[in-house]
Parts: C-alpha cells; structure tokens; sequence
DNA sequence: GTGGTCTAGACCACG
DNA sequence: GTGGTCTAGACCACC
C-alpha cells in the first residue's frame, strides 16, 4: 500500500503523508477504515516507528485521520475537507499553467495533455 | 529582479535558480546578456557571496549561462535546451492533471483553468 | 445522557468523570440517585466497560459517587464538596484572565462576556 | 526565560510552546527578535534538543515564529495572528464562564475576579 | 495491543 | 553554527 522512494529527496514522513493524504481523497480508503497501526506500518516498511508516529501526527492535525490512545488510527473523511483540498489542487495548477504560459508552451500542448489524461477514465 | 521569500522552505540558492531560470527561458534576459556580478547581487539581496555564486554554479552545470573568468556571468540560451525544459515542464503538468482526476476534479474545471490562463495572453 | 467525543484527546474516562462531575454540580443528578450500572452504561456507549469502571472508581474516590456493592453507584452531594469545587472553578478563572490581560483583551470585552453569559439565566 | 515544570502532566514541548506563545504575544519578544538556537536551550534547560525542535516546528506551523535554515528561528508577529488569538481565547472564557453558571457560582463573585485581575494593571 | 512522549546520538543541507 | 530528519530504544497511559 506504502512504498518509499528514497531516491526521492523528500523527507520519509512526508511521502507517506501525501501517500495517505492520495489514499483517502480518491476513495481507496474507506471511512472510518482502520489504518496499519504504527508499529506494524514501521515493521513493515523497515523504518523507525516514530517515522510513521510523525506521519500520523501530521495527517491528524490536518483532519484526515483520527487518532484514538489504544485503539489505532482511523480515516476521518469529511465533505468540506474534500473541497478545500480540490480548490488547493485547482490553485496550485494555475500557478503551473502560469509558467507553462511563460515557457512559450502553446495553449493546443496543454489541451492534448489534458484530453489524454481525462480519456483514461473512459478506458 | 530577484526577490527571496524567506517564508519559503527551499534554500535560498534554489530560489535564485529557478528565478534566473524562469527569466531566461521566458525570454525576460536575453541571449548574451551580462547577469549581475556575484558580489553586487549579495550585497543586493544581503545574503551571503557563496550562496550567490553556488546558484550561478548550478545554472552554469545546466547550461543556461556561461561564466567567463575576470568578465562574468552571461545568458546563454540555446535551443535544445528550451525544447528540454517545455517536455520536463509538460511531464510536470501531466502528473499535476492524473492527481487532480484522482481526488474527482471534472475536465471541465480543469478546462475552465486552462483557458483563464490563456485568455490572458491575449489582453 | 453521557456524550464520548473522539477528537477529544483526553482519556475517554475523564471525558466520562467530568461529564457526571458537571451533572452531579449542577444538580441535574440529584443526591442519592443511582447511576446507571457499569455494564449498562458500557454497552450503551459501545466501550470497554472497564472504563467505566474507572470513571466510577475514581469519582466515589473523589466524593461525588458512592459505589454500594451489589447495589449499585449512587451520587453522593454533599455541601463542603461543591464548596471546594467552585473555589477551585474561580482559581482556574482567574489565571485565565491573567492569561487574557497579558493578551491585550480589554476589559470591556471580558465584562460583555460576563454579561452574556448571566443574562442567559433570566431567560 | 523558559521554566520547565515536571509535575505538570501536559508534555513538555508543549509548555515550551506555550510559554513562547505568551511571551510573543504579550509583547515581551519582540518581531524578528532572534529565538535562542535549538542545541542552546536543549542544554540550558537540560533536555533533549528534539524536544525543542518539536516545539520549534509547531510554533512555525502556528505562524508564530519563522525558522531560517542556518540562520535560527525568528520571531513572526502578525495582526491578524494576534486577532484570532484574541478571540480564541475569549471563545474559551465563555465556555468556562457557562460552566461557573452552571455550578452556582454568583455572578457577582465572577465580577470581584475580574476587577481584582484588572486593577493590577494599575498598580 | 494501541498511540504518545522523550532521550541519545547520528547525519545531512544550509549559510 | 544553524535547523531538519532519522534511528534505536525506552517508558507511559489507555483500552
């Protein structure tokens, strides 16, 4: 469920941050579903279990899980959740055709790429 | 010209980079045009001469300008690399636009952002 | 009559605790009346029923509950107790408005505070 | 500047958080002040400088401070922040207010606290 | 068993 | 020298 890219330069925890964070907003991860409990999870990647702490922590604080002492860790899904980090998204690709614009891409490149990716949902 | 945010959790020298990047390849700096000197610009921003000259290090590695001893640093683009940077740039947009249709964003909202972006161009 | 709440980030037995704490002070449980069972109160609650079992011991520990073997946990008011309870609520109080002096908070703004709060009782 | 109490049952990265949150907030560190660097008050207050760190990174995340790699950490204060606080913590005096109601305490012993906490200032 | 905190000590990137 | 990340191993409270 969980890979580790250590090529990648991001730090450790914030891989499985965003792993998770992708998890849950696209639906794999049900609501209220039991994530792998922090030992385990460490175990299981052959990393530190305050790694995983970290990452759970983290996810926690931005209202994606919710930790119970004793219990484990569990998908916190909610609506307006979902909307807030859509609007992120939308932002952030604005910034990116901004400088797409700026590189001298024309507009028909983005709208090819755009088509292929959304005509893969059809497949 | 060069603006660092510190708020911003990238090193200062990356921050440089990719802003001399951004204004070569945009075509703000010219073919052949002089960059400032390592010791004017630190002064400039008050940040430390190594870090300065660490960015124009990097850029000269990637081969958008060209340093010559006791004259300077000079703007130095060519083709092939502009084509390089379009393809990493579209590579970049095509993982951005597979996450956005992961977390339910429709076509059309993406559709809508594209053409705010481009419509731009034209005013 | 007993909400657990599990974003809350106390033990569920204290949320438990200061729940009948506040029912027993404010006179909504009155003296002498008997609390639901342990087990009756665990399954309603779908939790561990040693956990309730805590909460009870350590309320009949602090004088709010007596526990009748075979019989059941009945409350236990007496006045010395909610004497000593509202001293500590006023201490508790007062290095909150420390808190809110040190903050800048006008005193206007603390006494409309005061207000609202009261006025509600003439309701 | 930083007292660490061990009988206190809240973690001890979290005092630290708080104890900094008062003292930028209340005025006595100034904006931009310099804060005392990780490995420092690891050793001044005797414990382990990842204890500092977390308290450190969460002061950042809450937008209290600013942390420059290579640099140290930095007091951040903004308007705003401060507005929020404000009102966070009268939210809280609320709260608490409603549960003095609740327990029988007089309004009028409320209002002694009050001018007893506020003439200080006078003094 | 679970999560949460802390220590000790190491390594890295940055300025 | 600075902050940031990670590991190893420990202890605690909770359920």
């Amino acid at each position: 469920m969980i890979v580790i890219d250590y090529s990648d330069k991001r730090p450790i925890y914030e891989q499985i941050i965003e792993r998770f964070r992708n998890l849950i907003l696209s639906g794999v991860l049900e609501d209220n579903e039991k994530l792998p409990s922090v030992r385990a999870l460490a175990i299981e990647l052959s990393i530190n279990p305050n790694t995983i702490q970290r990452a759970y922590s983290e996810l926690e604080r931005e209202g994606f899980i919710c930790s119970v002492k004793g219990k484990g860790n569990f998908v916190n899904l909610n609506k307006s959740l979902m909307e807030v980090e859509q609007s992120r998204m939308l932002q952030e690709l604005k910034t990116h055709l901004k400088k797409c614009k700026d590189f001298g891409i024309d507009v028909s490149q983005i709208e090819d790429c755009v088509k292929e990716t959304f005509e893969e949902v059809t497949r």
